[in-house]
DNA sequence: AAGCTTGCCAACCGCAAACGC
DNA sequence: GGCGTTTGCGGTTGGCAAGCT
C-alpha cells in the first residue's frame, strides 16, 4: 500500500477496492472470463492494474472462496503442508479447497507460526522458512530434505492429526522433545512427493482431495467434504509410514 | 479519555517461470 | 533457440482496530 507506485504512473488506481469496482470485476469475469488479465481492466473499465485485478479476484471475489476463521482441521493441515512443503503457499492452499494462498500465509505468520515457536526450544529454525528455493513451479519434487524435514526435533513433517498443535494446547510438550520422528528417520524425497501427490489428484476412488492444478478453478467443483480432507490425511501419513518403512529395508 | 502498542489482513512489489512469437 | 510479454508466487508493507497503559 505505501510503496513506490506500479500503477499510479499509469494513472491507474491503487489500494482498496470499492464495491463497485468489485461489482465491475465480478460482472465481467462472468460474462467474458479472464483469459487475458492484462486487458481485462481496460475492456471491463476498471482503472486497474491486471495484477491488480487478478489478485483481488482470487483473494477475495472468487464464488468459491471460503471466508471466515480457520477451523482447528485447517489449521493443523497448514501446519502440517508447511512442515513439508515450507513456504509454498500456493501449493498448501491448492490443498485446502476454499483458502487462498494469501489468507494462509497471513494465518501462518499472524498465528501459527508463533503458536509454533512459543511450543519449540529457542533457536530452532522454521521449517522451510529458508531452504525452500523460491518458486519451482509445479515441481513438489524439488522440495529439498532440508526444509521437508526440519532440523529440529520439535518439528515433525508427518504426524498424525493428533499430535498437531491445534489439538494439544495442554500438550504441546508432546510436540516435542521426545522426537518420534527425527530428521534422519524421516526424509522427504521426489518420489514420495511425485507418488503422494499423484495419489490425491489421480485417486479414482474420488475420495481425494481435488487436483492442485483446479481446486481453485472459478468452476471448480464445490468443496470437499471434512471427511475427504480426513481421508486425503490419513492416506497421506500413510503413505509417508510406508516409505519410511521401505528406506529402512 | 487520550496516547501508545500490538495484531490482523488486504494489497502491493519484485522476481522468476511459463508462454507465444 | 532467443527474446519479449504475461502470469503466478512469495515476501513485505501499512492502514485500521483492539487492547493496554
Amino acid at each position: 500500500m505505501g510503496r513506490a507506485p506500479c500503477c499510479e504512473k499509469m494513472g491507474l488506481k491503487r489500494g482498496p477496492w470499492t464495491e463497485e469496482e468489485d461489482r465491475i470485476l465480478v460482472a465481467h469475469i462472468e460474462r467474458h472470463g479472464h483469459s487475458n488479465w492484462r486487458a481485462l481492466p481496460k475492456q471491463a473499465g476498471l482503472l486497474r492494474c491486471g495484477k491488480s485485478c487478478r489478485l483481488r479476484w482470487i483473494n477475495y471475489l472468487r464464488p468459491d472462496v471460503k471466508r471466515g476463521n480457520f477451523t482447528g482441521e485447517e489449521e493443523d493441515a497448514i501446519i502440517q503442508l508447511h512442515a513439508m512443503l515450507g513456504n509454498r503457499w500456493s501449493m498448501i492452499a491448492a490443498k485446502l479447497p476454499g483458502r487462498t494462498d494469501n489468507e494462509i500465509k497471513n494465518v501462518w505468520n499472524t498465528h501459527l507460526k508463533k503458536r509454533l515457536e512459543s511450543c519449540k526450544p529457542s533457536g530452532q529454525p522454521q521449517a522451510g522458512k529458508t531452504g525452500a528455493p523460491k518458486r519451482k513451479a509445479n515441481k513438489p519434487a524439488a522440495v529439498p530434505v532440508a526444509s521437508a524435514a526440519p532440523e529440529g526435533p520439535t518439528s515433525h513433517p508427518v504426524s498424525s492429526p493428533e499430535q498437531s498443535l491445534s489439538t494439544s494446547s495442554a500438550s504441546d510438550d508432546s510436540v516435542d522433545n521426545t522426537g518420534s520422528f527425527s530428521s534422519e528417520e524421516f526424509q522427504v524425497d521426489e518420489s514420495f512427493w511425485s507418488e503422494t501427490l499423484a495419489m490425491t489428484t489421480v485417486d479414482s476412488s474420488g475420495s481425494g482431495m481435488e487436483s492442485s492444478g483446479d481446486t481453485f478453478g472459478a468452476d471448480s467443483a464445490s468443496p470437499s467434504s471434512s471427511n475427504d480432507e480426513m481421508d486425503f490425511w490419513v492416506r497421506l501419513f500413510m503413505q509417508a509410514g510406508d516409505l519410511q518403512s521401505l528406506s529402512q529395508i
